[in-house]
DNA sequence: GTGGTCTAGACCACC
DNA sequence: GTGGTCTAGACCACA
């Protein structure tokens, strides 16, 4: 797992936001087994606390559970990840319209270009605006 | 005009990517005289030739152009601020794009759900996904 | 017989109360023999003089009597148990309506409370209150 | 505030479960300003740390809540207060029902005892059982 | 001053 | 080894 921390935001709560990403889009699989906190905090360069505390929130919300001595685990509920999943797209929707919108771009043609968004085919170089 | 900056990636970079924001999207008006250099440097609490080289950047762009006397201004080719607003946008559709395929959503599933979004009314919270 | 020990209060007192809930309860039948205050001890982790001065005074409250050479029984006398029962009974009533009217429960409310409790049936989670 | 801590459960959850009881017995009144992180933690003989843990969870359960510079204060949402009173209510119920089957009473004599408590008066001597 | 975050290092229970 | 807890002490932003 690849960690990278910016500045303002606390360290754990990016790695929340990291892991969570990572489970919803399937890079952590349902019932795969995690790291120790421990390997996790070393990896990612932190405090073992500081891992540990991301960890209890995960754990919280229901993305993880831990097993005392065996370790932690992605959750098994697929209805949670998928929920999480769209809570992430709904924050990536929202922060994307309200960038667009900034630009000057309508609702309407908004649709219009992502309808018509062609992806990494031809550099992206031919995409209709 | 507010300034704000984050992380590792240059300073002057992100004074050049504010201020292209701001006149694409008209905050800065097409022939608006900007302020000096060295306000603009105290105003955004940087070094004045950070500021200096950033509208240099700007300048060779032909966002703005300086009149040796009376100081810089914004371009009136519309076009070219029309060509930046595109620019701006084509990165914002290309990275939205991607982290929703990232999420697993599919360009048709993402094009339905812009297609239905309807802003901050209604708290947002029944956006269907 | 399970033995499970606490805070600061003696040991010795704690075993007291643990076998005195255990013949109140029903779990040491009367009549029962004990076993052994070395083997009892071991089981509990316990130092066998703690033991021993547990069960001394048991047998001086009557709880338990010791035959010399056979070993230690718990007493026959139902009525000195009823009375344990009782004298448990109440102090769990004392205490849980002590809480009960910290809470700023009245007895009355406390009496509908426990008048319409259910137990574990239904999960508990439809107590009304 | 009184802080009194035993064994085996962990400080900042014995902290949390004696600040709930005190709220919902009205001890600390809504809207009433708590003492400082550091005072309270020097005041229960305890890290700083384990003290502010333990008021970050209540703050996440809603009953706390804080502003950046001030401090800290007890909800003023009373309806989440009657909840927690509630909650409680219920274990002392659940467990005190609990205890006295055990002991061999049956819910219908449990109410009747219950009916009949009265309280203090008498040195309590004259419970009915 | 306030709350909040982070680190370093320790100890524990469990198996 | 694993997760979990606790302490001690530091630093930060805010106002």
């Amino acid at each position: 797992m690849e960690w990278q921390f910016v500045d303002n935001a606390p360290i754990y709560s990016q790695i929340i936001q990291q892991m969570k990403l990572n489970i919803a889009s399937g890079v952590l699989a349902p019932g795969e087994r995690l790291r120790s906190v421990r390997d996790m905090a070393m990896e990612a360069g932190v405090n073992p606390n500081t891992m540990q505390r991301a960890l209890a929130e995960l754990e919280r919300d229901g993305l993880v559970y831990s097993q005392r001595t065996s370790g932690r685990y992605v959750t098994e509920e697929t209805s949670m990840i998928e929920e999480t999943r769209k809570t992430i797209a709904k924050d990536y929707v929202k922060s994307f319209m309200e960038s667009m919108n900034r630009l000057g771009y309508s609702s309407k043609e908004i649709a219009d270009i992502v309808e018509n968004f062609e992806g990494e085919a031809g550099t992206n170089g031919n995409l209709k605006m």
